[in-house]
DNA sequence: AACTAGATCAACCGCGCATTA
DNA sequence: ATAATGCGCGGTTGATCTAGT
């Protein structure tokens, strides 16, 4: 099929948006939304096709745009959204409120990616480089970290709006969006349902193809490549149980109990803090 | 002061998906 | 069932800014 031109090119303004051309559509938009982008420009006179209108409203003229430089804390989060999601900026932005893909996107490459590989972690697959050759394993893969700080940050929101649904919010900060609260979005979104349902989910983007899932009437099972031996997650109801060498029982690595190792895992994210770098 | 290289970020492009005719 | 259309997404580009020489 022959795709049409997204609008008719001649005659339309191209590059930046002058102060006017932006009044102009922040002011038709306010009156009449933007319905249809396509047909926008013309009911709202100005010569630039919808997809540049869309694209200008969604990323620099929306009110609940949030301007400024990225805190602390939310360029911590979008690392650790990048290690779950990838490159799914459009799906990292819609756990920070006032951010666009776009503004994202470019922190990552601009700033994070780089920050990360200084660090000798590998920004695609976040886990840290190898030397050529090497087959030396870690002792518990970032993929199997980060499905612990998602777990232990998802306990950890639930715990705090327990307390707060009887009445102890004031032993924390009100109006305060924490960490948590985006991890506890994050969990009770599409994405985290995908999590709990055990649909293949990929937590280290460039393991993505080799990642395989089987259901079983016990519950669900994630498991990485057989050969990687890294790390097994096995969803029951609504609880998750880590079991890292688990591909490989014959492994002295192999834990009995796997809460142990949940809280091996959630002692070693706390103690270990692979984003204390960011802190500096 | 002038030049250059690197960093930043707004905007564009092309593709894929969903919806509609 | 198929083509046409609209929209959103991720990758890339290029203009502008800034720091270093």
């Amino acid at each position: 099929m022959v795709r049409a031109p997204c609008c008719e090119k001649t005659g339309l303004k191209r590059g930046p948006w002058a102060q006017e051309e932006d009044d102009i559509l922040v002011d038709y938009i306010n009156k009449n939304g933007h319905g249809s982008w396509r047909s926008l420009p013309k009911q709202a006179g100005l010569l630039r096709c919808g997809k540049s209108c869309r694209l200008r409203w969604t990323n620099y003229l929306r009110p609940d745009i949030k301007r400024g430089p990225f805190t602390a804390e939310e360029e911590k989060l979008v690392i650790q959204l990048h290690a779950i999601l990838g490159n799914r900026w459009a799906a990292i932005a819609a756990q920070l409120p006032g951010r666009t893909d776009n503004e994202i996107k470019n922190l990552w490459n601009t700033h994070l990616r780089k920050r990360l590989m200084s660090k000798g972690i590998d920004p695609q697959t976040h886990e840290p480089f190898c030397p050529e050759g090497s087959t030396k394993r870690l002792p518990a893969s970032s993929s199997t970290r980060h499905m612990a700080q998602w777990e232990s940050a998802r306990l950890e929101a639930e715990a705090r709006l327990s307390m707060e649904s009887l009445g102890l919010s004031q032993l924390t900060s009100p109006n305060k969006i924490t960490n948590t609260d985006y991890f506890l979005r994050v969990w009770h979104s599409e994405v985290g349902e995908s999590f709990r349902k055990g649909k293949p989910v990929c937590f280290s983007p460039a393991s993505q193809a080799s990642v395989s899932s089987t259901t079983t009437d016990m519950g669900t099972k994630l498991d990485h490549e057989p050969d990687t031996g890294l790390s097994c997650v096995t969803m029951k109801d609504d609880s998750i149980t880590f079991n890292p060498g688990v591909t490989n029982p014959s492994s002295p690595n192999e834990m009995e109990d796997s809460s142990d190792t949940v809280l091996q895992l959630f002692f070693d994210f706390h103690g270990h803090n692979d984003m204390s770098f960011l802190e500096a």
